[in-house]
DNA sequence: CCTACCGATCGGTAGG
DNA sequence: CCTACCGATCGGTAGG
């Protein structure tokens, strides 16, 4: 009487197209993915990929969420987790979370966001644009709010402003996944980091030697 | 006798092919330009596009020439032909030059290279990643230089080092693109521009105050 | 530069 | 979840 595949049976197939699709979109984008691609891989058939998101859109938008999860579980909450107190700490932490999600190499096309940004930018606005843009947006002001407390409690100097300031700690994180990727700069993320603690004002090492921002938790285990 | 096409009919249709192309790319990436969809565009036929190039990777591989070329015309000899003296003022003049191409919106999509180094930095080698890697660390050699000459002329600090400050040029370039591409953010330009006369440790102007870098020949007539 | 094709692959549907 | 399709489009070729 029971159903030939269970529901937790189905939901482990719809992770695991999750998964790979997440892989394959960082490299190739979100248009690159293709339901053909993703059903041989798996061993599937084109419609039984299709059936669990009913047109591609669904399938990217799903692939987004993945992607947003991942940023939220390797990111956000690690840098909530190491415990530093609102204001520059938690800042240097987010920091040091956002340069240590790229340095890791979670996703074999670097950053997600940065690839679909690049794909997305320039289309007409849709649903996956939206909530790119969102997320993006999201992180930028929960970065902000930091800095604006720091400005409050005199960890930065008064005249900083928060705005300018997010700005250019996502420039070098872009940079960071530019240098990585295009030339496969290990030392890229050093730079990064040497980056921000110079533009928040903070002293910076000698030349060679590391500039950690913060100390984190050990990342969560993947999968 | 003479023939159908002139030699300079051929030229003046290989031209627009390329101009458009390059429209195309800079919004859809190198792979998203196919032939199908320029060849209507032109109102050719497919093998008539096609003739021109012989193949797609050979198309791909003239729009990047022609990418090229246009960041030359804009960027390299613009910030030449304002007669800055080799070192600081060199130096100012390339990143006005550089941050007034992506400001003037010169392209539907952007940066053709920041969109086209997104789509290939994660695939194998191939005659295209190496000629946009190629272009991309031409340039920050150019720049690099100048930095050089502006530590060893006392123009910049002693303890510059002039890779980590192009690593640091390049990220806020990327991220006005990104600011401008994503959220149509009319005010990035006059951030990058802030952001690197305070990386420089040059003088920035209070808040609202435009920071131009240097001043500039008016830019070259379009095609 | 054209027409007239080719095999492969795309997203998606019908029906089970 | 499958097989068996559909029309559209892909890059590319033959022949003129």
């Amino acid at each position: 009487m029971s159903p030939r595949r269970s529901v937790a049976d189905t939901r482990r197939t719809r992770a695991s197209i999750l998964a790979r699709g997440l892989d394959l979109a960082s490299v190739e984008g979100l248009e690159g993915l293709t339901i053909g691609r993703l059903a041989a891989d798996l061993s599937m058939s084109k419609s039984g990929v299709l059936g669990h998101f009913g047109t591609k859109e669904g399938l990217q938008l799903a692939v987004v969420d993945e992607a947003v999860a991942l940023f939220a579980r390797e990111v956000v909450d690690r840098s909530e987790a190491a415990g530093a107190a609102p204001g520059l700490p938690l800042l240097l932490a987010q920091c040091e979370a956002w340069v240590s999600y790229l340095e890791r190499d979670l996703l074999p096309g670097g950053c997600f966001f940065t690839t679909v940004t690049a794909e997305f930018d320039d289309r007409g606005p849709g649903p996956v644009r939206t909530a790119v843009a969102a997320r993006n947006a999201l992180w930028q002001r929960r970065v902000r709010q930091q800095v604006e407390l720091a400005v409050a409690a005199g960890e930065l100097p008064a005249g900083t402003e928060p705005e300018q300031t997010v700005f250019e700690l996502t420039g070098q994180v872009l940079a960071l996944n530019h240098a990585r990727r295009l030339y496969g700069d290990r030392g890229a993320a050093g730079r990064t980091r040497r980056a921000m603690r110079r533009l928040l004002g903070l002293p910076v090492p000698e030349d060679g030697a590391a500039a950690v921002l913060a100390v984190l938790p050990a990342p969560p285990d993947r999968d």
